[in-house]
DNA sequence: TCTGGGGTCCTAGGACCC
DNA sequence: TCTGGGGTCCTAGGACCC
């Protein structure tokens, strides 16, 4: 706790041996993402709504630019609320409204994942707008005087972590917001801390200084729910859930307490691992207003099996259990699922397996039904590719390495086997 | 906010096995 | 038959994230 800066002898053991870690966040991604096709958008309050077509108001707020949100728009807003707080420009207002469209959110976004791919040896992709990136062979955490004037206020990270974001910037056209730290739950929080454009470097030495303030629902991980229960036994930021007793936060949250008292404390030693495979594959569907004529539910029902079938297929995927989810008014979520004996690649069992399940709600009010497969296994096709090219590859099919205990350097020839995104997009 | 869609991880009880 | 313990798999639900 002590903060006595030592004199001379080279930074600390533990700061010579901290990682860099990176944590890359999209500003308002898909907002972006149209003004980088539309320019006339810059500086306007846009929207972008899923669920939503030109001109209608049905549909909820996928993305809000800054600028809008400055109006009280929000993310998975109703649209009809939107439009009241920001009227369209279409009426005389000044939001711009737009439908999602992911496909060229995708494009976008693998130009950026380009960019990171070369700026980190190892990159682990969290979904379309963010990413985590382990520098530590790149960078470090030692300080420059880029001044000339004697003060080294300034580390090497964070030069490295200002040069990802500019060429991001300047090569894809979008902004970002980064942090940079020695663990990936407090580069989190640190590219969280200063949105939108933000930069933000927390050297190992500061973490503890840096996180204690903060409200405790800045950890990731603490939700609406676990912050309320934590407001209840007298804990409010960070600092406060640093301090707290292990042992009660065990008691009341399980071992996602511990979890949660260790980031509030910046301590954080799970590794950058690439993204791996899909543990499940879904798909789900609301009803403009809730039903409960099985028929209709049972047609959306099949729709989705068959979508779901087809994503599983396209992605070399075969599953051992199916399930659906079944959402009755006003939000109670019942999920049903099935394990076979072996895994399947077998359309028409999904439709039967999820039908059957279905039947258990037959007649009841339902506002949203969802199909879902799970238990994945990845084609064998795919793993006799990898033994051909990688010699070495020790873990094919799911089985991930689980020693990441202290060996962190990664293996300069083993990083990059994710190729796995055949989506259509590209 | 009367709640959109796609995910992950954890917990807890019961079945079943040794 | 009752009591003891350990392990795995399956299912349902919940919290959380983007």
């Amino acid at each position: 706790m002590s903060d006595s800066e030592a004199p001379f002898t080279g930074p600390p053991v533990e700061e010579a041996d901290a990682r860099v870690v990176l944590h890359v966040d999209m500003d308002c991604f898909y907002a972006s993402c149209e003004r980088r096709r539309h320019p006339d958008l810059a500086g306007e309050p846009v929207v972008v709504g899923m669920g939503f077509e030109p001109g209608e108001s049905h549909g909820a707020v996928a993305t809000a630019s800054y600028e809008a949100r400055a109006f009280g728009v929000d993310s998975a807003q109703p649209i009809s609320q939107a439009l009241g707080a920001l009227p369209r420009v279409e009426e005389g207002g000044e939001g711009h409204y737009l439908p999602v469209d992911l496909e060229y959110y995708r494009e976008v976004a693998d130009e950026v994942k380009g960019v990171l791919h070369d700026c980190a040896d190892v990159v682990r992709e969290v979904s379309i707008d963010e990413a985590y990136l382990d520098v530590t062979e790149r960078t470090s955490w030692a300080r420059v005087d880029d001044t000339g004037d004697g003060e080294t206020d300034r580390t090497l990270a964070e030069g490295y972590a200002r040069y990802v974001k500019q060429r991001i910037d300047r090569e894809v056209g979008v902004p970002a917001s980064v942090g940079v730290a020695p663990n990936m739950s407090t580069a989190k929080v640190a590219s969280d801390h200063d949105k939108p454009d933000g930069l933000v470097a927390v050297p190992p030495e500061r973490v503890t200084a840096f996180l204690a303030p903060l409200p405790v629902e800045e950890i990731h991980g603490v939700g609406p729910v676990t912050a309320r229960e934590l407001r209840e036994i007298g804990v409010e930021t960070a600092g406060g859930l640093g301090e707290a007793d292990p042992t009660v936060l065990r008691e009341r949250f399980g071992e996602r307490g511990v979890t949660l008292h260790r980031r509030a404390r910046g301590d954080d030693d799970r590794a950058v691992e690439p993204t791996g495979r899909p543990k499940s594959l879904s798909r789900e569907s609301a009803f403009t207003e809730a039903t409960d004529d099985p028929e209709r539910v049972r047609e959306k029902v099949r729709a989705l099996a068959g979508d779901v079938a087809t994503r599983a297929t396209d992605r070399g995927a075969t599953y051992r259990t199916i399930g659906v989810k079944v959402v009755r008014p006003p939000f109670d979520v019942n999920t049903r699922e099935r394990s076979l004996s072996g895994p399947v690649d077998d359309p028409d069992l999904v439709e039967r397996v999820a039908l059957d399940l279905l039947g258990e709600f037959a007649g009841e009010q339902v506002r949203k039904v969802g199909v879902r497969v799970s238990n994945l296994t990845f084609g064998a096709g795919e793993q006799v590719r990898l033994d051909g090219y990688e010699a070495d590859a020790e873990s094919e099919g799911d089985g991930e390495p689980r020693d990441e205990s202290s060996r962190r350097r990664p293996r300069a020839g083993q990083v990059s086997l994710t190729e796995f995104d055949a989506d259509e997009g590209g």
